[in-house]
DNA sequence: GAAATAATATGATAAAAATCATATTTAGGA
DNA sequence: TCCTAAATATGATTTTTATCATATTATTTC
C-alpha cells in the first residue's frame, strides 16, 4: 500500500515525536535502530524529511534531529505526500489522465469513497495525534 | 496504490471480459493496443492470470485469449491478490508482523475501516460486475 | 503430416526503488 | 582557533519491477 521508504519516514517521524523535542535531540543512527531501518537509509529519510520542514535538525556535536511544535501538528499526509508523491492518491488507480466522478474508471465506482475516506483521515490526523495514542497504549510502534 | 502490472492485468481482463467469449478469441498483441499496454509485456502477464485461472487461452491458429463464464465470475481482488500478492492488503501498514485489533499499529486506528471497506468491495465484485459497468456507460475503460 | 499461427517458457535488458558509502559543511567545546 | 561530532550532499551499488526478445510447444488448416 505505502512504500518502504513511507513506511520508514512514518515510523521515524512517530519515533521522534516520541522521544525528541528542541532540547532533546537524537541522532540519525540512534533512530535506526529502534525502528529498524537501515541506519543509511534513514538518514537519507530524514534529510528529506528536514528538507520538507517535517523534521527539524541541528548538525555538529550535540546536534541530531528532533520533532518542533510545527513539526508535531503536520498531518500525517504530509509525510505521505513528500515521500510517495501525491498522485499515490489522488491519481487514478488505473491510470485514467483525470480522475473524476464524470468520467470514471471502473475502479473508481467501487474504491472512491473508502479512497477519499483514507485521505480524509489522514488529512485530519497530525503527527502528534498518532504519538499519543501509542503514548496512550492505544497504538504501537513496529520494529 | 497498485502497481502498473496490476493496473494492467485488470484492464487486460476487463477489455477480454467485454470483447471475448469461448468463440472470440483475441491475441496478445491485439489486446496491448487499445489498453495502451507493451506487447510483450502484456503477454507475460496475461500467461501469469492463465496459469492462475482468471483468464483462459488457445494457442495455435484461431487461438488467442479469452474469458469463459467462470473467469467472468471471478472477483476483483483475485486479480490484485495474483499480481501484487495478498499481503498488499492484509499485510499490516507499517509493517507490523501481525495486523489486528489487540496490537494494532498507529496507522491501523485510523485507516483499518476505510482498509477493510476496500477488501469488502474488492471481494464483492466480479470482474464481469465491472465490465457490465463500462458496458452501461457507468465507467470508462482508460487507454 | 507439413506449414503456419499463436500461446508458453525462459531469460535478457532497462528503469526505478532501496540500500550503502563517503566527502563536505556546520556547530560546539577545549 | 582547532578539533570533534553530527547533519548534508552526492553518488555508487543492489534489489525489485517493468520491459523486451526469442526459442519452444500446441493447434488449426491444407
Ligand atoms: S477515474 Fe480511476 S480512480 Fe478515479
Ligand atoms: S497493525 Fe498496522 S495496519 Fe493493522
Amino acid at each position: 500500500m505505502f512504500s518502504n521508504s513511507s513506511k520508514y519516514a512514518i515510523k521515524a517521524v512517530l519515533y521522534l515525536s516520541l522521544h525528541s523535542n528542541s532540547t532533546r535531540k537524537i541522532m540519525a543512527k540512534d533512530i535506526a535502530q529502534p525502528i529498524n531501518v537501515p541506519p543509511a537509509y534513514i538518514a537519507k529519510l530524514l534529510q528529506e524529511l528536514v528538507r520538507t520542514d517535517l523534521v527539524s535538525s541541528v548538525r555538529g556535536p550535540k546536534g541530531g534531529f528532533f520533532m518542533s511544535k510545527e513539526n508535531n501538528n503536520q498531518k500525517v499526509i504530509d509525510v505521505l505526500n513528500v515521500i510517495d508523491g501525491e498522485k499515490k492518491f489522488t491519481g487514478c488507480l488505473l491510470s485514467l489522465e483525470a480522475c473524476n466522478e464524470e468520467k470514471p474508471c471502473p475502479l473508481h465506482n467501487i474504491l472512491s469513497t473508502s479512497r477519499q475516506h483514507m485521505i480524509k483521515v489522514l488529512n485530519e490526523h497530525s503527527i502528534a495525534d498518532l504519538a499519543l495514542a501509542v503514548k496512550n497504549g492505544k497504538a504501537y510502534l513496529p520494529l
